[in-house]
RNA sequence: CGGGGCGUAGCGCAGUCCGGUAGCGCACCUGGUUUGGGACCAGGUGGUCGCAGGUUCGAAUCCUGUCACCCCGACCA
């Protein structure tokens, strides 16, 4: 018979680093006992609750202030595109068409031959319409109406938007057939240009996962057989997670003047010659929720940096009776005003129909980075009991001063994530210089720093081989030329190999 | 699309081999006692056993078909 959470959690996956078997099964109920996310009806959807949504939202919400910060606007474009619209790059139909949701009809009726409705087949569209995987197509096709003279330019667009990819094999957050993300679009005058706002993207993704997630991330360029489809070059940032696997977590991609030949976007430039403009996209989605859950949960449940938790002090009152309660009220909404004016999302769980062990359980498994509990006992010692999320560290402390407290422990919890996340990823990469190590080593779930010839045909060897792929070619650190360690060819620099999700 | 598994109460499952009153735990409702780490006692509500056929006096159980979902592959900016 099956048990709960905890005891599963307890009994067959107490080694994180030996997870791995049980790593999905894990992260699957995590989300679900969390209250994040179910499966939907639909096949590979997810329902996200409102506790879940409310991360994405904080998430949204940095995102969106730093995008701004770059000068992009938001807009929003069409759910459907045109399935001619979606052929007009042929690299970019070529890596889609195999996962496309297609809209054929638009009228349904009663079923003559019985009861419910049928698809009516006198509705059927004159062109299919294509339930949007990335919005490229439909954007560029508009771009053309907006972008006629050089001081139109630069175009910097984004939008928040749902896509959906009919993916064979889903997982929760990390690869749902319809994902919530953000796309962002922009059009260039000069390819220098459009590759310094490529780079910046990317940047700011990192800067993003590591300050808010207190995830460390790799920014580096993908390999040609990695690449977006379409474009002439995609950055991206990876991390790994607890099981050593890789997630790629963002992307940003210079798609070169691809798409402005095949949807005709030119501009007439100072010297009043018609020109191709210059283009980058650039993304992250829900995946980030799993991200962040896998980077720094444990067999308690989540564990939320405080910059991302939608509640990040939760005060549970213990009480034997209505008085008490009454009691520690007056001592707790005090408290509370004071921590709300120092912008502290604070929740007091006054609930009698829950007991507190009830409570505290509940909060671990949804991460809440501070607990405060206050009983009698507190009252008459003027104390308050203060547990962190990330170390389950209790101490007893004086309820005077504890809001600059609280506030401190805040931020040494982030840096904390982040530093044991960091440390996490350092111990777990490795260099290796023969083929034969390599086999033997990528089972251990590492990340490997490896030279490689640069040719498709090695990585894909490898990747047969092993199951391991090149997540990045890092932009920053050790650039010592080698030899690649299959073909013994000559390599640049050393590369990062991995399982990923 | 291959290989494996599963479908029984809101959730998690037993029962299927060997056909004979539809079960358990959690949740929910009522009452009481409780409340410093997932409370306890008593009583109660809740089911076309995935769906469709077939065999049988009788099917959750056997047979045929079919549909979901999950895991492992293949696939995956």
């Amino acid at each position: 018979m099956r048990e709960n959470l905890f005891q599963i959690m307890a009994k067959e996956l107490k080694n994180l680093t030996k997870r791995s078997d049980n790593y999905s099964q894990w992260y699957n109920e995590l989300v679900v006992k969390a209250d994040l996310a179910e499966q939907s009806a639909v096949r590979g959807c997810m329902v996200i609750k409102p506790y879940g949504y409310a991360i994405w939202e904080k998430m949204q919400h940095q995102l969106d202030e730093m995008f701004k910060a770059t000068g992009v606007q938001n807009a929003y474009f069409p759910l459907l595109i045109p399935k001619s619209f979606l052929c007009r790059e042929a690299e970019h139909v070529e890596g889609f068409a195999k996962e496309c949701a297609v809209v054929t009809h638009y009228r349904l009726k009663n079923d003559p031959e019985g009861t419910g409705v049928i698809v009516d087949p006198e509705a059927r569209l004159e062109e299919e319409l294509i339930v949007r995987p990335t919005s490229e197509t439909i954007i560029w096709g508009t771009y053309k109406n907006w972008i006629h003279s050089y001081r139109d330019l630069p175009l910097l667009i984004n939008q928040w938007a749902n896509v959906m990819r009919w993916e064979m094999r889903t997982r929760m957050f990390l690869r749902t057939s319809e994902f919530l993300w953000q796309e962002g679009h922009c059009a260039h005058a000069t390819a220098e240009e459009s590759e310094a706002r490529t780079v910046e993207m990317i940047n700011v993704y990192a800067d993003f996962a590591q300050k808010y997630m207190a995830m460390p991330v790799t920014i580096g360029v993908k390999s040609p057989n990695e690449r977006f489809a379409g474009a002439l070059n995609t950055y991206s940032i990876e991390a790994m997670m607890q099981d050593g696997k890789a997630l790629q977590a963002g992307t940003s991609h210079n798609l070169g003047q691809n798409f402005a030949k095949a949807f005709d976007v030119t501009f007439m430039n100072k010297e009043n010659k018609p020109e191709y403009v210059w283009a980058n996209s650039w993304g992250v989605s829900t995946r980030l929720m799993g991200a962040l859950i896998m980077t720094h949960s444990d067999d308690n449940g989540l564990v939320l940096p405080p910059k991302l938790a939608p509640i990040q002090v939760v005060i549970i009152p213990i009480y034997k009776n209505e008085e008490g309660l009454k009691e520690i009220s007056e001592k707790v909404l005090p408290l509370v005003d004071e921590l709300k004016k120092k912008g502290i999302s604070v929740k007091y769980d006054d609930a009698d129909n829950r007991r507190p062990g009830f409570k505290f359980a509940d909060y671990e498994l949804k991460g809440v980075p501070v607990r405060l509990a206050l009983g009698q006992r507190d009252l008459e010692n003027g104390t308050v009991e203060l547990m962190r999320r990330d170390t389950l560290e209790k101490e007893t402390l004086p309820i005077e001063g504890i809001s600059d407290k609280i506030e401190e422990i805040l931020e040494d919890i982030q840096d904390n994530l982040f530093k044991k996340a960091l440390e996490r990823r350092e111990a777990r990469t490795i260099e290796v210089d023969t083929y034969d190590e390599f086999k033997k080593k990528i089972e251990e779930g590492v990340f490997i720093m490896a030279h490689w010839d640069g040719t498709p045909e090695t990585e894909e060897k490898i990747k047969e081989e092993t199951k391991a792929t090149i997540r990045c070619i890092p932009l920053e650190g050790d650039k010592t030329p080698g030899v690649c360690m299959v073909t013994g060819k000559p390599s640049a620099q050393r590369v990062i190999f991995a399982r990923a999700y």
